[in-house]
DNA sequence: TTGAAAGCGCTACCAA
DNA sequence: TTGGTAGCGCTTTCAA
């Protein structure tokens, strides 16, 4: 059926430890009988099994990559950067998707942990940081991306959300908009918090106010209630001019709703974005946006958690990364009004 | 350190071959027995080893996912599908970009093999089918989706390209185009080529030709590739009229480069993509295009996958699901030429 | 009903 | 240099 250790080293009449010495690169033996060992295990078509070597304390070299929504494209861009920076280092990713559910993050972390996954990324929101505490006591090192978590055990690579939505709100007011209003999604994601309150920052450094009323919250369908909400938001009596929404599939929602009311972008609405993702670069018009450098998070995610894996240490936890104001057609001077 | 079958035995006063089998919920233990266990495994945050049972012959509840690249909005739809079915039916997903790069599907697969999933789809081009004998003789179970791949061995489940190349064709003519050309990634690809095969039927039928010098063909940078393509076809003196895109990303390159030469969608060209992901409905215009029930194939190869395993059989080798047009704004009447 | 014990495939330590 | 062997954590007979 499966070659094993054991079929290897009867046919190559040797002991099972030899052959182990050899697959493993330790050990002393002659030149002569390893040759040999490798040609019988080339013979066989023999793998080692990983499953067996983790049962004795090897690591599995797998990590597991927790995220909302695979399918939301700036997930599957950090899934992309992190699955290449773990492959280049020898380990798989499983991913999970977690709908934003408290109740499947905690089933995803069991699982992944009767894996005896070597490590976890996490960039979904956890209501409940103590669900992490398990995994703290057996020393199984996470780290967090794209969001912020209030764990010291957890090291966490985001951008500075609060800088991005400073510069959305600066290249706003540059524009000449006063009437500004922001979409975000549900409230429990940190980094809408934080971009609020970089925007709201920038307004108010510049005398302007940010009146709850004009900050729209949502579920996770992020399309349909960028839509919605901004939908509502545009046929208030005085209408805001532009729009800052904390992700770019926020942004093409209010790009819909904007465009079913006949305004025209950036004519008539200004859109601001966050993210960058590919999304970004097609819509109509092509959406200005705060990038993230989500490849270099992924990568950096990836780094910091084998770092862990090879030597345990209290490094710097949080590694916050640059966003970037990228213009597009999206947002446009305040004319009129 | 981590609890294992030996502590909750201890601790219960049992031995390992009861708790066992109350984990596995077989044989046959007292209700006092039962619950004292219980209460002991939850007390000290026991949770059984997949690893350890899997080396025992249980399976690993496990499946590769083989894409060409996570971050094509197509494949992320495919990985959500399958993660989603997967997940409901106890499987975590072990994704992998290839690059579309065979080494890599090599090493993958090998990889893949040396961890014991329990078995695999395929979503990625194979210049090499003979890569996966290796998986028939341990009887790994593969699908394919949303490729064909000629191996007795493998389930396919894809959309029915030629069907759709054809749906496509006749859109366009429908709409009075006659000089058509066609965009595709590389010929490797075996849907592309069945597109176009379609594709040509539908124009053959109606009389008409499609010269080879029409149909382009790229790597696989998509959208830049596309945008390239379309450039060149373009500067054509008797330039088509409308393009069939084998895919979306391919469909926004084009969008790109016949803005970049000042020329209208629809009104100086028709453009038709492949797939119906998020991207096309968000470009400018939104795309037309031939939509892939990408949920339903997702789901459908994890049943496929999972029956395999539970009752290995000879069951209908391959399945076709319908295309569909969905008709945007991409595409108009011919008016003048 | 319960438990002792033989593996599963591999690593690592200790003798030889 | 080599090989014997004791586990790793769990499942599964087979006796008791």
């Amino acid at each position: 059926m499966k070659a094993t250790i054991y079929d290897v080293a009867r046919e190559a009449g040797v002991s099972i430890a030899a052959v182990s010495q050899v697959i493993n690169g330790k050990g002393k033996i002659s030149e002569e009988r390893r040759n040999e060992i490798f040609l019988v295990m080339e013979r066989l078509n023999y793998r080692p099994s990983v499953i067996a070597a983790a049962l004795t304390g090897k690591k599995t070299f797998t990590l597991g990559l927790l995220v909302p929504d695979i399918s939301n494209p700036f997930f599957a861009e950090i899934a992309h950067a992190v699955e290449d920076q773990g492959h280049k280092l020898g380990y798989s990713i499983v991913i999970c998707s977690t709908h934003n559910e408290d109740e499947r993050v905690e089933r995803y972390l069991t699982l992944l942990q009767q894996k005896s996954v070597d490590g976890m990324i996490i960039g979904t929101g956890m209501d409940n940081v103590e669900l992490l505490n398990p995994l703290a006591d057996k020393s199984i090192p996470i780290v967090s991306i794209a969001r912020e978590m209030s764990s010291p055990y957890v090291q966490t690579v985001h951008v500075g959300d609060f800088a991005g939505g400073k510069l959305a709100a600066q290249h706003l007011l540059d524009l000449g908009h006063t009437r500004v209003a922001v979409l975000a999604e549900h409230l429990k994601v940190s980094s809408s918090r934080e971009r609020i309150r970089g925007f709201r920052e920038a307004l108010t450094c510049a005398d302007l106010e940010l009146p709850e009323a004009l900050v729209k919250t949502g579920g996770f369908d992020l399309l349909r209630d960028g839509k919605r909400q901004t939908m509502e938001l545009l046929q208030q009596v005085n209408r805001p001019t532009a729009l800052f929404c904390c992700n770019d599939l926020l942004a093409i929602g209010s790009l819909q709703a904007a465009k079913e009311l006949g305004l025209r972008v950036p004519e008539d609405l200004s859109i601001v974005g966050f993210d960058n993702t590919i999304l970004a670069s097609v819509t109509d018009p092509p959406l200005t946006t705060i990038a993230q450098p989500i490849e270099a998070m992924g990568k950096l995610a990836v780094d910091l958690l084998i770092a862990q894996l090879t030597h345990p240490s209290d490094a710097k936890l949080t590694h916050i990364l640059e966003p970037e104001l990228v213009v597009r057609k999206s947002t446009g001077t305040m004319a009129r009004k």
